[in-house]
RNA sequence: UGGCCGAUGGUGUAAUGGUAACACAGGGGUCUUUGGAGCCCUUAGUCAUGGUUCGAAUCCAUGUCGGCCAGCCA
């Protein structure tokens, strides 16, 4: 199965307060050029909050004909590393591939806004598609542009709309007020020009340790939005970066970096989550005290993707990893892409799930219900049906003779005729599902019992003619009765029975390692009430069995996705599994009616 | 006791001054060699109070509740 051409909702155009702003903006002329960009810091790996940002931009910019740019906010060296860049396009290439691949703004290798002297504003086109020379491309690095970067803050500084301060982070914080309480300049506030221009010079220098001065904005310290009272622009942070290395000691902030990236690489519609809201005015305010050549981006904000039953911030994530609650950032419970990818769960499946949550400014939770929904709707067009027997008990046919074999036909998938058939056979031992038996069902049960009949799957009907136990009571194994006659064709093929059971042949089946993944959380908000998420870790969110499975499952295929015929859609792992000793792991289980109506009962 | 943003069934969204709609979840039925899938039916909502208007989920005011903001993080 390939997850290019799964069907999903993507060839709708969805609608909504961002793409209404974007579509008026174009239909007015002010941006022809559609151009958004998913900014991702490299300090952790991206999860599915991300992904309702990777198909907001790239599904914009698929939709108005842009392009979206992928770009590393890499501002930070103390924070980030070449990891955490990699999984990051790794993982947007796998989200977007076969939907938005076209759409994917990058950059020709090693290139960057001083290297194009052209360019006197630091533009930086994207490329789509490939290098002129045939290169690999790159991705966008804000790392890139500290040259150009360093350049506006020092034209910044000659309007004079900056100014260096000597105040210790301490004092920084103790003039800044509080919300109800205005701010205190800084003593250094009114230095001239150049004095300003020459401590930023030998800030670059390395004159100054950590922490001694920071550029700031002169913006109003009095100003009801902290983030206008003349907020830090530069830090000085000996620290190597995992690109420039140790080319420079001095730091642009988020604030003065992001916007003027944007403005770089010639971005539109910045589109970022509501808590950047009230540094929108500061974003706005940087560029328009530059005097820029080209239009300025323009920044709108959108709710974060919340889910229940799992955590989203990469702290949280990181330390599930750290403190080896989960085997790492892709183990399958874990809502990270890589985890979801290594889960089974197609790149399209997660799309679709995200276009169905919608864009709002609304703070909200979505429901993991919908995101199984949309898997089970695809999975169950798509994937193979198999027969397997998680926990087996044996039933012993004794009408059969030993070594006689019935040969049946199975259907490979009921929603896809093309899929074919295959040959199952069945003998005189067979294993079922340990659930399928009863001997003291409860009401409503229709699957095995004493005395009772079942249909084996694609077989016949068989009859429970004895239960026997060992010294504790349990049950071990069953002795029935097969009525060959109730095989499809067969004179009593019409034979009504209540249940229908999965089941293998007991001398071909194969033993086979099976995880059943679950939800990482028993609770829908694992933070309710302010408690520490790792209480409500749930124990039974992988469970390991040793299946057993018909022979057409021995040696699966890398990235097929099976259905065991009612249990649930599997895969086989792509880190565990080796060659003819597959480790599946389930994707998602089955909906169960039987486990609500004995679960209320 | 500051500023900004938000509030529509259980959940997530739509309705852009004119019949509150869709999806998921829940309930019931039908069909079935998957208690799956499909199909049919169904429960349930505009935060509150005023105002504007022929008419308000929508506009205005006040209140309530929730989120965000006082990193030299992003």
């Amino acid at each position: 199965m390939s997850d290019a051409v799964l069907p999903s909702s993507d060839s709708e155009e969805p609608s909504d307060f961002i793409r209404d702003q974007v579509a008026a903006d174009q239909a007015a002329g002010r941006t022809p050029q559609i151009h958004t960009r998913f900014p991702p810091e490299p300090n952790g790996y991206l999860h599915i909050g991300h992904a309702k940002s990777i198909c907001l931009n790239f599904g914009i910019a698929r939709q108005f004909g842009g392009v979206c740019n992928l770009r590393l906010d890499d501002t930070n060296p103390t924070r980030e590393e070449t990891e955490y860049v990699e999984s990051i396009v790794e993982d947007v290439r796998w989200l977007i591939s076969g939907w938005a691949d076209a759409r994917l703004g990058l950059k020709s290798p090693g290139r960057r806004p001083e290297t194009d002297a052209a360019a006197s504003d630091a533009h930086q086109p994207a490329v789509t598609g490939a290098d002129a020379a045939g290169r690999p491309l790159e991705p966008f690095y804000a790392s890139d542009y500290f040259e150009a970067l360093y350049g506006f803050a020092t034209q910044l500084i000659r309007k004079g709309r900056a100014y260096v301060c000597d105040l210790s982070p301490e004092e920084t914080e103790r003039l800044r007020g509080s919300p109800d309480r205005p701010g205190t300049d800084s003593p250094f506030r009114s230095r001239t020009v150049e004095e300003n221009l020459d401590l930023f010079a030998r800030m670059r220098a390395g004159e100054f340790p950590d922490a001694a001065r920071t550029l700031r904005a002169r913006l109003d310290m009095a100003s009801p939005n902290i983030w206008l009272r003349d907020p830090v622009l530069y830090r000085i942070r000996h620290a190597a970066h995992h690109r420039t290395g140790d080319r420079w000691c001095l730091y642009p902030m988020y604030d003065f970096a992001h916007c003027l990236s944007d403005y770089i690489e010639g971005i539109t519609h910045s589109i970022c989550t509501l808590e950047f809201e009230v540094h929108r005015p500061l974003y706005d305010w940087i560029l328009a005290s530059l005097g820029l050549a080209r239009p300025r981006p323009r920044q709108i904000e959108f709710a974060r993707l919340n889910l229940g039953y799992t955590v989203m911030s990469k702290r949280k994530l990181l330390q599930l990893v750290t403190e080896g609650r989960v085997s790492g950032w892709n183990d399958p419970r874990m809502p990270t892409l890589s985890g979801l990818r290594r889960r089974g769960i197609p790149p399209s499946v997660v799309r679709d799930f995200v276009l169905r949550t919608g864009v709002t400014k609304v703070n909200a939770v979505s429901d993991l219900a919908l995101l199984e929904h949309v898997l089970r709707e695809q999975l169950n067009r798509t994937a193979l049906r198999r027969l397997a027997v998680l926990r087996p008990l044996k039933l012993v046919l004794t009408n059969l003779a030993e070594g006689e074999v019935h040969e049946f036909d199975a259907v490979n998938n009921p929603e896809d005729p093309g899929a074919g058939t295959r040959k199952v056979r069945l003998g005189r031992e067979v294993f079922i599902e340990q659930d399928d038996f009863q001997e003291v069902p409860p009401p409503k049960y229709f699957r095995l019992r004493p005395g009772g009949e079942v249909r084996l799957k694609y077989a016949c009907i068989v009859r429970c003619d004895a239960v026997l136990k060992d010294a504790s009571g349990r049950v071990t194994e069953l002795h029935g009765t097969a009525d060959l006659d109730s095989r499809t064709g067969g004179p009593n093929a019409g034979r009504k029975v209540k249940g229908t059971i999965h089941w293998v042949h007991a001398a071909e089946s194969r033993e086979v390692e099976v995880r059943l993944v679950d939800r990482l959380f028993t609770e829908a908000d694992p933070e309710e009430g302010g408690r520490d998420f790792r209480q409500v870790l749930n124990p039974a969110s992988l469970e390991s069995v040793t299946a057993r499975v018909e022979p057409a499952l021995a040696d699966p295929k890398p990235g097929i996705r099976y259905q065991f015929e009612r249990l649930g859609y599997f895969w086989p792992d792509s880190q565990d599994s080796a060659p003819g000793r597959p480790v599946f792991l389930r994707t998602v289980s089955l909906k169960d009616a039987w486990a609500r109506v004995a679960g209320t009962a």
